[in-house]
RNA sequence: GGUCGUAUAGCUCAGUGGGAGAGCACUUCGUUGACAUCGAAGGGGUCGCAAGUUCAAUCCUUGCUACGACCACCA
């Protein structure tokens, strides 16, 4: 037989583009209706500004291998495709530019001026990250790709705005909220990230009016007293309770403040007395509104104090808090600064410190949203996978906080609310479109609000406007009706708040139907010691450079091979590298069936005419079809792709072309075609069975094996499980089999035999099935365990002397001796095969030995027992008696 | 402080109420016509600790310890 003209290592470089261009030209990615019905994915819209990550690359593999799974089995399946504009990072990074370049800020341009900057930003190089998605192999149908500021998305911002709106259900409001300087906007409460700080308890001595007395007040924010507008203490307190109702002075500014009582006092912490401070503290502003007090801003849109703060005003916080703390100390008020450990909230963008501020913003009221969106959960509409993650989901949802809805920034969906400019008429309206005029005063004098909308309230309706919603011809075109509700989404864990949840209310609410059936959240990727990727750290794995070096395949097989139901993936370049060589693997098993294919003809197998081997590797090919098939569905990805691994490498590889290689060579086999074609079959199914995972390899070695009628392997369907090639009485046979083979090599290598030396064997078992089998099979000993002659006899027999053995529980393995060995460690060997045995058995034994075990247990399980320990007692006997006649 | 999670081989992690698994790493041997990105064989684990339930616990329950994530809290 000729050697396969194909290279000796699978070389992806050259066939990862050729594949993709092909199936985009075919246009397979696109839905094509069939009788199973829909299945519906959105790819998380990755931001114009990011740079593609690990994350990316396990997200988007996780989902393709879904959609090719799907594909295949038939399913008319969608992968929706799309970029979020991400407000803050591109705002962020033009107006770098912008001042790195050309030594302007946004206000030197204004507004529409510098928008028209940012979109040319966008068109420049938003196509970026898009165009790295597409070396992921990703099969989205890119005629659905939607940037959320597109025009439907637009649309759909605004209707779900002004809906809510004139439901009341979106509403302005002064309140205290989340103020981060460096942006110099409102950010969400989800937005601030606490980070352990090392801060100080400062003590200070407010005076009582009219009083010598003093009270002791602990506070981290000593800055902050310029804003007081109470001292708190808890109306339980014995200790205060006369002062209540009396002046307190502030120090330095010398105001005066009442003594209040207040039940969030807690007389523990620190003094038990409070400075209260509601413009700028949460807690305080809740005091602040249940005891009717001032709100005091001190701070510039900056984080600069105002001149509230006389004594400090221009300062920043932080300078303010250094002169505040000195001014105290020079008028004595100072007692004693604490070292303090705290939290304290940062800007998850800025990094720097978030100040509570009470401002003017619009807010979404989503108590009742977020109980219908638990209720979805709670009764099954919508799955989460794992399961475990639905804590996290509730521990958001069913504590509800007003959303902070306006961001004071320019890039983004701009909040659709007019305000009448005429003073007579001083209209508040929204609308879905541009007015032309007021519509009580009719007035063309008005002007928008200026703020935009968080960049989640757009990502929240992604799952409609993606397919058109609310623009009907839009709808139509894309399927509205027949994709909505998707299928599975697929995200990781830190955004089920930011996204999965607002998706999940607002979808609900917009149509009243859930947007997901099921929810995967799947693992963050990590580097090796289970720390965060990040570019201080230097400890960036990227996607890319993998697929350069080791094929895009050998990444995804390593990404979903590492994705089940767990929360981390320590991921090790070494691994993608072993995954690599399994891709090749299968390259280099196609190289071997490749010359035997010309033998192969379009009629497919007779199954009576199945040699042994083949029936095998056909039962182990169908129960590998059925496992993966249910892993997929369960997203156990490394179960699934363990499975396939494992049939692949070991069975197929290692036992099953080795055990042909005999066969295919004879001349004279008059079922040259039938073995051939039996070879294609379970090829063509292993291609099948990998193709959602490493679709490339697979795609190139379809061409091969594919019949002239038949398309690409995108477009196969998907392996089924057979009745008729399960072959259980072959499937222990061969398990016997390899058992034996495995022993007689642990014999050889136990005294040195060369593995080309070929060596006498002789086999001891009772029975009779087993014997005739293995007499049948001598052939095969000798091909891969180099058996020149065999005999095999039953157990009453002599066994032989100057030998080495082996013992299974069923039969025993005499190999003689050939030259010198070192009988002494053979013995030693032996011994400790002894023990090993003897130890299981004495368990079996002492289970056997308690009588209240055979009363309760189940009868196949005592069965089963007992059958062990005979097993174990004969493994025993033969060793012993082995070892006596060694001596 | 609250919630959730994790503890299994040197490393990364599967797993099951009834004889402990995989990949990688390690040791020994091997230039066998698919593959040295390979092959064969092997060593290595009181399944975190303690108690309970059970005929039987690595698995179920409780407690403890360690680690991690998230949430809350700037007195």
């Amino acid at each position: 037989m000729q050697e396969s003209e194909l290279a000796k290592q699978f070389d992806p470089s050259g066939i990862e583009d050729k594949w993709y261009e092909k199936w985009m030209e075919d246009k397979c990615f696109k839905p094509v209706p069939g009788n199973k019905g829909t299945f519906t994915t959105l790819m998380p819209p990755p931001n114009v500004t990011g740079k593609l990550h690990m994350g990316h690359a396990l997200n988007h593999t996780i989902q393709d291998v879904l959609v090719r799974f799907k594909r295949m089995q038939g399913y008319e399946t969608l992968w929706v495709p799309g970029q979020d504009h991400a407000g803050i990072a591109t705002q962020a990074k033009v107006e770098q530019k912008l001042y790195k370049e050309e030594g302007l800020t946004k206000h030197d341009l204004g507004r529409d001026k510098f928008l028209e900057k940012v979109w040319e930003w966008k068109n420049e190089y938003g196509d970026h990250i898009i165009n790295q998605v597409k070396k992921l192999g990703d099969s989205c149908d890119w005629d659905y790709f939607t940037f959320t500021m597109d025009e439907v998305p637009s649309q759909s911002v605004r209707k779900f705005f002004v809906d809510l709106y004139n439901e009341g259900l979106i509403y302005q409001a002064d309140y205290i909220i989340n103020w981060d300087p460096v942006l110099q906007s409102a950010i969400s409460d989800a937005e601030v990230e606490h980070k352990e700080v090392q801060g100080n308890f400062y003590h200070i001595h407010y005076k009582v009016k009219d009083s010598n007395e003093v009270l002791e007040i602990a506070t981290t924010r000593p800055e902050t007293l310029y804003g007081d507008s109470a001292v708190a203490v808890n109306p339980n307190d014995d200790r205060y309770e006369h002062l209540i109702g009396k002046k307190a002075i502030i120090p330095i500014c010398e105001r005066e403040v009442t003594i209040i009582a207040d039940k969030h006092v807690d007389m523990e912490t620190g003094t038990g007395c409070l400075k209260v401070t509601p413009g700028h503290d949460f807690n305080d502003f809740e005091i602040g509104k249940r005891n009717d007090l001032e709100i005091i801003s001190i701070l510039n849109d900056d984080g600069t104090m105002n001149a509230k703060a006389k004594a400090v005003e221009g300062l920043t916080t932080k300078e303010a808090r250094k002169k505040t703390v000195a001014l105290l100390k020079e008028q004595e008020l100072l007692i004693k600064v604490e070292p303090h450990k705290h939290q304290v909230g940062h800007g998850q963008r800025s990094d720097e410190v978030v100040e509570p501020r009470v401002s003017k913003q619009w807010f979404l009221n989503t108590e009742e949203m977020a109980k219908r969106s638990v209720a979805a959960v709670e009764n099954d509409e919508t799955k989460f996978y794992p399961k475990g993650w639905e804590n996290t989901y509730f521990a958001y949802q069913k504590n509800p906080r007003p959303w902070c809805l306006s961001r004071q920034l320019w890039w983004g969906h701009q909040i659709p609310v007019y305000y009448c400019n005429s003073e007579s008429c001083s209209n508040v309206w929204a609308s879905e479109t541009t007015p032309e005029n007021c519509p009580k005063c009719s007035s063309n004098e008005f002007k928008q609000d200026p703020d935009v909308l968080d960049t989640w309230f757009s990502s929240g309706l992604y799952p409609l406007n993606t397919l058109g919603w609310p623009n009907e011809e839009a709808m139509k075109e894309k399927g509205f009706d027949k994709f909505y509700p998707t299928s599975t989404l697929t995200t990781g864990f830190d955004i089920i708040f930011f996204w999965v949840a607002r998706m999940m209310m607002m979808c609900d609410k917009a149509t009243g139907k859930n947007p997901f059936q099921d929810v995967y959240i799947h693992a963050i990727v990590r580097d090796i010691d289970g720390k965060k990727m990040s570019k201080s750290l230097g400890n960036v794995i990227d996607p890319l450079e993998m697929i350069d070096q080791y094929g895009c395949d050998a990444l995804r097989f390593t990404l979903a091979v590492s994705s089940g139901y767990n929360r981390n993936i320590n991921l090790d370049p070494q691994k993608i590298e072993g995954y690599r060589n399994f891709v090749n693997k299968v390259w280099n098993a196609f190289r071997f069936i490749h010359p035997y294919l010309e033998n192969a003809s379009d009629q497919g197998f007779q199954v009576d005419e199945l040699h042994h081997h083949e029936k095998w590797i056909l039962s182990e090919l169908n129960d590998v079809i059925k496992s993966v098939t249910a892993s997929f569905d369960e997203y156990r990805f490394d179960e699934a792709c363990s499975a396939i691994y494992q049939f692949v490498y070991d069975k197929f590889c290692s036992w099953f072309i080795e055990l042909s290689k005999g066969i295919l060579n004879s001349q004279n086999d008059g079922l040259k075609t039938q073995r051939a074609n039996v070879l294609k079959y379970c090829f063509r199914e292993i291609t099948r069975l990998l193709h959602p995972v490493t679709p490339f390899i697979t795609e190139e070695l379809w061409q091969h094996l594919k019949n002239e009628d038949e398309s690409l392997l995108i477009l196969q369907t998907w392996p089924e499980y057979k009745t008729e090639h399960s072959f259980d009485k072959d499937v222990h046979d061969m398990n016997l089999f390899m058992e034996i083979v495995s022993s007689i090599r642990n014999l050889r290598n136990s005294v040195n035999v060369k593995p080309k030396e070929e060596v006498e064997i002789r086999l001891f078992t009772d029975e009779v099935e087993t014997a005739k089998y293995f007499y049948k099979s001598r052939g095969y000993f000798k091909e891969l365990a180099r058996v020149k002659a065999g005999r095999i006899k039953d157990k009453s027999a002599e066994r032989p002397t100057r030998c080495v053995m082996k013992a299974t529980t069923h039969t025993e393995i005499f190999m003689p001796l050939e030259g010198v060995i070192d009988i002494e460690e053979y013995k030693a060997k032996l011994h400790r095969d002894l023990v090993k045995v003897q130890k299981e058995h004495e368990k079996v034994e002492k289970k056997l030995n308690n009588p209240k075990f055979a009363e309760n247990a189940p009868d196949e399980v005592v069965a089963e027992v007992k059958e062990k320990a005979a097993g174990f007692k004969e493994q025993i006997n033969s060793i012993e008696e082995s070892l006596k006649s060694l001596d």
